[in-house]
DNA sequence: CTTGACTCTGGACCCAGGTCCATACTGCAG
DNA sequence: CTGCAGTATGGACCTGGGTCCAGAGTCAAG
């Protein structure tokens, strides 16, 4: 046991075989050891470091920054790994409050909407093609 | 007046010249008129349609819905405009859900962490090393 | 031993929405 | 007329996160 091949990596971390070895090569994932014949050869950290890869990208993290957790992880630097979190939840924060006024914005412009009529009724085609800075 | 280059045009729609040689090769922009040089020539027209293509991506329009849109408006068919504007809201409203529960998830594990300590302490490092599906 | 499933490699390709480049030609001010 | 800014073209390149492919080699069940 602890010995898994890359499909067996793969699917037990729930991502494609193509996706371990595209983390290798962008150093995601230490080189794998290999047998004789080449074939890759994973235990239960390797598979960790997956698992800990895909939660990371879940929660909005990019490769790159997933790849700076990682190092700080292995650093145990706890101040850092917060303040790195603390970063991403304002990138978060400022991604949604840009999306809640292009709702905003719609929003009203559909609910002024009659969905019949002329096109000059429409106050969705006139918002886009009037003059004005929306 | 209301004959443009296509430096003049960029320039009043707010946009880099590539981008509208882009739009013409992708049919967002019907070709242009040309003088005997070859030199693309705009109208009042054109200026509109960049500006309403800009505000429409302003308002999350990706460029294939923006092209739906320029051929509904053509159509001055509103029941499909206010319909489209409206599947375009529902997504908005999926990607905001999506971000939420991602801020929710990091803001619990950032408000928990101590800031120092050993890497055992640490939620976020835990709850990325974990087993248990986040 | 055979056969089918697995794995290896390097490299091409995908999505969107452009941007940048070299080379050649044109327009206009001075 | 000169010189420089502007424009033309086709094609390469960029970002991010992979996916797919051909051709070759390997593992394991029966």
């Amino acid at each position: 046991m602890s010995s898994l091949s890359i499909g067996e990596l793969a699917k037990q971390a729930g991502v494609a075989i193509d996706t371990v070895r595209y983390y290798e090569r962008n150093a995601l994932l230490a080189p794998a050891g290999r047998l004789a014949s080449g074939y890759r050869r994973y235990g239960m950290t390797e598979l960790k470091r997956l698992r800990f890869i895909r939660r990371a990208k879940a929660l909005g993290f990019s490769l790159d920054d997933v790849r700076e957790l990682l190092a700080l992880s292995d650093e145990h630097d706890i101040a850092t790994v917060k303040s790195a979190a603390e970063r991403k939840l304002g990138d978060i924060a400022q991604r949604i409050a840009g999306l809640e006024r292009i709702r905003a914005g719609l929003n009203t412009l559909v609910a002024a909407c009659p969905g019949h009529g002329r096109a000059e009724a429409c106050p969705i085609l006139n918002a886009l093609t009037q003059e004005q800075t929306p």
